[in-house]
DNA sequence: TAATAATATGAGCAGGTACTCACATTTCGA
DNA sequence: TCGAAATGTGAGTACCTGCTCATATTATTA
């Protein structure tokens, strides 16, 4: 536990604006990699080289490879936990459901949208990597919001299974558009990608 | 693409017997350290050795590593395609579609949990490699035969966004229950997971 | 300005990787 | 029974990997 935190933790805080840019350039320079060759031709080398930076100091920030991908997965994880719970906050008076998951289904895809390069990471390493425990603990977070969230839903939701229900549902929107992203007929911007998701999750919820 | 099969094809057939338990010991010994150790643990060497086999032998069917995943993989999906087709021709007179939902949702549920060896590996594989042509193939097929079934079903099925739908549908099957296996409270053999798996399909054809 | 702290550098290392090839062994039909 | 075809072997190679460390450069502070 201590050696996992150890090795996925930043080593050193940037302080100065330069360092700061360091880090960015190697966040950026992973994704651009990540998007553009794929998971397989990635390498600390290559990403101090694209980022035009030196492997050195790319050590001094990240004290393994590992780290890159843990931090800019935490970083994006925590965006989107942010926006969803504000979305809810919003919506506490309503009793729209459909509403509420309408703008919230929205609003995850207009992310993934503009941050689809991130997204195809996601698909290889969301389901895959036990250490990023960050992921389960924010379908936790999400399920806890959700349940509360619910509550006054009494006649409207079905709640026989409400954890696989939650869990379904909270997939579905993470998986299924990133699954479009992967073949070649239907584009993620295609409207009727939302309407759909929506479609699936709020009947699959109602009762 | 003459590369890209010229790479991930079987190079020799084996012929003796015992040439066919070099092909097996390697497909065995690959599944069994991608399951205890993971994908990034696995290699040429290693598999040789796990499967008692020296790394000559190993080169003499496959030309790359990566033809190791592809034959499982194609074997894996043929297996599935053959059993859910088969399933559909049997219910061809039926129009209980829920009914049907339920046989082939079930009956993937049950491979899975028995070869859940494969299923972390496919979590890894499955969306992210491009080459693997043959789950797009799969999908395109599966869509197909589903969209001629539903072709009696004029007035219980949604059918404004069929193609989105129905790639839904499938994707859901695949995903949903092999994201259940990276989490730790359900379990894959909780029946609930099933059910709220056919709840999920169903509702979400259904007009 | 001088000293100290922060940041950046990149040659180089130890170990792993996918894969080859010249040769040994086994199988099997003639 | 014998020889060709099929199968098996594993030391070896060229390359790549993550990562270190001694040193140089730049910024901050006193």
């Amino acid at each position: 536990m201590k050696t996992l935190k150890k090795r996925l933790n930043p080593r050193k805080e940037p302080n100065q604006e330069r360092a700061r840019d360091t880090v960015e350039n190697i966040v950026g320079a992973t994704a651009h990699i990540l998007e553009k060759d794929g998971f397989e031709k990635i390498s600390t080398n290559r990403i101090a080289e694209k980022a035009g930076v030196s492997i050195g100091s790319l050590y001094q920030y990240f004290p393994t490879k590992e780290a890159i991908f843990s931090f800019m997965m935490e970083r994006y994880v925590k965006s989107q936990t942010e926006m969803v719970d504000k979305l809810i906050q919003e919506r506490r008076q309503s009793l729209d459901l459909k509403e509420t998951v309408r703008i919230i289904i929205s609003a995850i895809m207009e992310s993934k949208i503009k941050q689809s390069r991130f997204q195809k990471m996601f698909a290889e390493k969301v389901l895959s990597f036990a250490g990023y425990e960050s992921l389960h603990k924010q379908d936790e977070h999400l399920i806890s919001v959700f349940e509360k969230y619910l509550e006054p839903f009494g006649d409207e939701v079905r709640k026989e299974n409400l954890d696989i229900t939650l869990y379904f549902v909270i997939q579905s929107v993470k998986v299924l558009p990133i699954a479009i992203l992967y073949q070649n007929k239907i584009k993620l911007q295609d409207p009727r990608v939302t309407e759909e998701l929506v479609e699936l999750v709020y009947r699959y919820m109602k009762k």
